[in-house]
DNA sequence: TGCCAGGCCCTCTTTAGGGCCTT
């Protein structure tokens, strides 16, 4: 069986009322692109309507209003579709357990569930920029010289931000380790490695490498 | 209206605590 390559994923970002579905909060906005071989291939966003209004705090955060999402389908519907498009692909997300928890409890609503693999480009970006100052998606952008390509807390804009850190990611990771291929399991063994590591690991994928 | 969480990471750690990151 073929091996998942790291270029070819679906990256996603949620904007929310708030930091947690266990205790209420809903999708307002999905964002999604489709990278196939390093390259977007098709986008996806949709505003939605939470069926409550959302905090000035959040309208402020995200410039989202009440006004903007009046009118919009609500999340199940959204959510049904946005199912359709991640099937049977992986997913990455700028600290992904944030989204994934999101992506749960909206598709449970729908009775549905994503059973794909899930890697977080924040962890994956403390191996690889150790020396970044932090790792905000919007500061790493810039450590990496990626440039940016829309407005911050919006989610299109975010995924396709992290979709281009992510691949600014593995190419470092080519180019530093000779490395042909990077697969998406390797960069989720990367997320989860000891930092002190990862000089290790990497090189360790350089020597076992088909070049 | 304002509040809420959770997983990872580091260190003055592991019988813990606090910062980071997401909205």
């Amino acid at each position: 069986m073929q091996k998942a390559l790291a270029d070819s994923v679906v990256v996603l970002d949620f904007e929310t009322t708030g930091l947690s579905p266990q205790y209420g909060d809903r999708a307002i906005e999905i964002g999604a692109v489709w990278l196939e071989e390093g390259r977007i291939v098709e986008r996806f966003q949709k505003l939605m309507n939470p069926g409550f209004r959302i905090s000035r705090f959040i309208e402020g955060y995200t410039g989202i209003t009440n006004e903007m999402l009046s009118g919009q389908p609500r999340c199940e519907e959204v959510m049904a579709e946005f199912s359709e498009f991640i099937d049977g692909r992986n997913i990455v997300a700028h600290n992904a357990s944030f989204d994934k928890r999101f992506l749960d409890s909206e598709l449970k609503r729908v009775n549905r569930a994503y059973k794909g693999d899930c890697c977080c480009s924040l962890l994956v970006s403390r191996r690889v920029f150790q020396n970044s100052p932090n790792h905000k998606l919007q500061t790493l952008l810039s450590h990496a010289g990626v440039p940016k390509t829309g407005d911050f807390h919006r989610a299109l804009a975010d995924a396709e931000m992290t979709a281009y850190l992510w691949l600014s990611m593995i190419e470092r990771i080519r180019r530093q380790y000779r490395i042909s291929e990077v697969s998406f399991d390797q960069m989720s063994e990367l997320s989860k490695i000891d930092k002190l590591y990862t000089h290790r690991y990497l090189t360790s994928l350089a020597d076992t490498s088909e070049i």
